[in-house]
DNA sequence: GGTATATTACTCAGTACTGAGATGATCGCA
DNA sequence: TGCGATCATCTCAGTACTGAGTAATATACC
């Protein structure tokens, strides 16, 4: 293995400068816009290094991770209505519509109507969706599990509950935003 | 505003059965396992909540997270290689080239090549590209501040310390078990 | 010095969506 | 019963990438 090229690890444009970073800035935040910053960065990294191992772990069985969180859903609540599933796994109106198309194409899931109301329709698995969700579903869990194995159940609980918080949080605010907007109009 | 329709809210399918959730199943887990689940979709909706806050901020500039992303860490930390800009960001090799192209046919950024290797090439930003990120930054910063306002400081900082023992474990098990999979062939 | 291996950035076809608008159904109320 | 507001889903053009492959350059080792 050749050794590690760190050329253009120092100062890049002009070695002979003494500054350590050459064009550089740096801008006022206060501290709590600073924390804000480094934990929006940290968290979206976390997200990111596990999202690999999930991605890659439906990848082998041809799902992509938004697919998996639908068939997942439907197999631990049942039938559900296509709204429903889009809430629960946060995509687009489309996006719902193309993911159910491509997952009943697959045979893994199919559409019924409702009865009460003709303009909803639930999605539901197919006996070929059940027994796919049953077949990988532990060994997904069991790769999470692993890509979480930095915290202990302790901190992943106190983790979950502060994320939790965060998140509820921000997604009021988004509410909150467009209610004063409305208002100001 | 009409009442909510709650028709659908119950039992689906078969208003007449007694259980709650018709065709819903269950698999087993071992504790670890559940809390990772657990802690895995929490942290998900989460990032999704202040993505949207942030994304929703830059997006009034014109610029998507990945491209404002870029000329903030140019602004911080001055002229950077393209594959320096990469791996910091995370996206993929042609993500990188896609997105400074962008951010160059907007005049924020330029390409410069390195004097000490031909193959290489900096990304710089211009003075429009200063001048905007010093106009919208401080912005941003109050944006992501108040989209995290549900935790308080040390709340922060302990969230930080568990999300960054998080990441850096799960990046290492990527590596890992790349190792393995190359060692067993 | 020459060759094998690495590394850097680029190309481009393909993918997984998003989001605005359309369609048809339902609800609340006069 | 009819009307306007709302709602669930679908359509489709557009977007923001990904990832496998390529060319040029650099380094390591003989």
């Amino acid at each position: 293995m050749p050794r590690r090229n760190d050329t253009h690890e120092s100062s890049p444009m002009k070695s002979a400068e003494s500054e350590s970073l050459v064009g550089a800035h740096a801008l006022a935040t206060t501290p709590e816009e600073t924390s804000a910053l480094r934990l929006w960065v940290i968290l979206s990294r976390a997200h990111a290094a596990i999202a690999t191992h999930a991605s890659a772990d439906v990848a082998r069985h041809g799902l992509t991770l938004a697919e998996f969180a639908i068939i997942e859903a439907l197999y631990h609540r049942g039938p559900m209505l296509l709204g429903e599933v889009q809430r629960r796994i946060l995509v687009s109106s489309g996006g719902i519509t193309f993911l159910v198309d491509r997952l009943a194409a697959k045979g893994l899931v199919e559409r019924k109507n409702c009865p009460s109301d003709r303009r909803a329709r639930y999605a539901a698995l197919t006996a070929k969706g059940e027994a796919l969700v049953a077949e990988i579903f532990p060994a997904h869990a069991a790769a999470l599990s692993r890509a979480m194995s930095g915290l202990c159940e302790s901190e992943k609980s106190e983790a979950a509950d502060m994320m939790r918080t965060l998140g509820r949080n921000a997604s009021e605010l988004t509410v909150g935003a467009e209610v004063v907007e409305a208002a100001s109009v």
